[in-house]
DNA sequence: TATTTTACTTACCAAAAGGTAACAGGTATA
DNA sequence: TATACCTGTTACCTTTTGGTAAGTAAAATA
């Protein structure tokens, strides 16, 4: 890397930002992963965390971190049927992108959506 | 924050990450916006990096950029007529977050969509 | 005068993402 | 039997996002 040209490693930059986009793009893929850093959670406990996001939706993006291996599924055969979901290491390998992520918003959020100096601190 | 109960602060992860995404969202912003870490850029200098985005979509995202104090435009009145874009000191502040980003590309792409050792060392 | 360069804009269309509302299926409880 | 709980599914529609292709404007160059 230390040798490459400095296009070439702007090529490279947006190659892998694309491979990161493509598993965390739209609207609800981050939250949920958020909820379920917060410990492994059932189906209502996220819509719950969730407050705005339909079965739909929940459902449907379940699916699709499912198939990208950052979350896994798992069916207790009880008595109301219950299912719980959680953090694959693929996914627990985000939390620093994540933690990042916090950060940026709050910042954000401070320096742009209002200037409250509230709520500073760091997460954690 | 270290006095807050588990779901108080998964309310306001959510919150925050919400703010973050707004801004981000989309195909093209991160990329842009990788780009103009590599330097200031010209808008057919960006067109060159991103190779298959189309001038609609990045005059379009580069005037939402600007709106959100991520970017500045300067006009230069010169002969053919010359136009900078740059990131401001916010759009400066999401390096760590765009490191991340790539670090996590990386590893997914890696992991996922090849298992390909090559390329493991650190960016930067 | 015609062409090139730079930085866009416009109109039109297609696809993807997301929202709403109702329903389903299996079990358990009243 | 009826109702509630849990985890979804389905049909239908609207909105947002993105793509294509062509055009524009202003100045410089051939």
């Amino acid at each position: 890397m230390t040798k490459m040209k400095n296009d070439k490693v702007c090529q490279y930059k947006l190659m892998a930002s694309r491979d990161a986009l493509t598993v965390i793009q739209g609207k609800w893929r981050i939250p949920i992963i958020i909820s379920l850093t917060h410990g492994n959670k059932r189906f209502g406990d996220i819509q719950k965390d969730i407050e705005d996001i339909s079965p739909k939706m929940l459902s449907q993006e379940l699916k699709a971190l499912e198939e990208s291996k950052i979350i896994s599924r798992k069916l207790y055969d009880s008595m109301p049927i219950m299912v719980e979901y959680s953090l694959t290491p693929l996914g627990i390998s985000m939390q620093k992108l994540l933690d990042e992520l916090l950060k940026w918003g709050i910042h954000f959020r401070n320096e742009i959506v209002g200037k409250k100096k509230t709520l500073k601190r760091q997460l954690n």
